[in-house]
DNA sequence: AGCAAACCTGACTTTTATGTCAAGTATTAT
DNA sequence: ATAATACTTGACATAAAAGTCAGGTTTGCT
């Protein structure tokens, strides 16, 4: 169970994006510099995040990236979602697509014990859906410790809001 | 964010020894069968929880694979961390090492943005061990409807007690 | 116009994860 | 003893993810 490069990375530069929003766009040379990768592969990410529409870029001598809207309007899960192959899902399994065609014959579930193992996924990755979905980039322009408390606020909410089964807005 | 194969399926296997405890031992054939999956594929997943003493296995013409203990005292937490390849951690994500040498000065944090995301993975991972932790095998043995209930009332009462700080026994 | 900064893109290389193969060892039934 | 079954092991092949490269386009400045 890990975070994927792509997903970590891509997070970092989209963070710095947010950290010197309202300026001038930030080249890519200096979010590659400070984050210490190659220039080309923030690029390539930030090309993902830009087709998700969560960046936008300015050509030419005096371009450079910014976000596409304000810092306290994206969240962590909409930035997750972009960076992630698959489609949509904050926790993917290999196959969780065997068990999608339950079009009538459930013979296709020979695999019993992947129908055992699926709703634990799904509740883990409901958890943290609801939990990526309520921090936004502005929350992480903190020190480590406040962001830890962040998280740990919109946890314990997003646990009481699962809890009675709705969809409450949290609000800060 | 994803589930590796090597975890879906090694979880997959342990569960079919869990299904059978109390018989015989289960053949690698049969689980290979069972889930679709090579029996040579089962042999490598089986090997690496073997050698996490999770399951025992016997050699020869009556032999086969077994859970080393209850079902009931297995848990999901044990078997992810056996089947994960990154050490004892649940979310990992690719250099979480390299903020781990604070020894003094804290230049190497060129990568301002890596500490402000990881109390995001802190909290999440902690949380995700608390809930695989509380999980055993047998819990897994049930229909999908059930193993949702259970996977539910887990992830409540973990809120619950990582909320107080403390290291609070769930009894079931 | 011409140049330099900076983004764009797809192909390519490298690395890591997956999954398979083959040769070997142990055990039991006959 | 021998044969059949089944686990053991490390090397190998394949696929996917990560990261690089090179050639291109756009824009601002002089």
């Amino acid at each position: 169970m890990k975070v994927t490069a792509q997903e970590e990375y891509g997070l970092r530069c989209i963070l710095q994006l947010a950290r010197y929003h309202s300026r001038d766009p930030v080249t890519g040379r200096q979010i590659a510099e400070s984050e210490g990768i190659s220039l080309d592969y923030v690029s390539k990410l930030l090309m993902i995040l830009r087709r998700a529409e969560l960046v936008r870029s300015v050509r030419g001598i005096r371009g450079g990236y910014a976000l596409a809207r304000e810092p306290r309007s994206i969240t962590l899960g909409e930035v997750m979602r972009a960076l992630s192959s698959e489609e949509g899902i904050v926790i993917t399994s290999p196959d969780s697509h065997m068990c999608d065609h339950f079009s009538g014959h459930l013979e296709a579930c020979t695999h019993l014990n992947a129908c055992a193992i699926r709703p634990v996924w799904t509740v883990l990755a409901r958890y943290l859906a609801g939990v990526l979905d309520h921090i936004t980039l502005m929350d992480l322009l903190q020190t480590e410790h406040q962001v830890l408390e962040v998280v740990e606020q919109v946890s314990q909410e997003t646990m009481r809001d699962q809890a009675m089964g709705g969809t409450i807005q949290i609000g800060r």
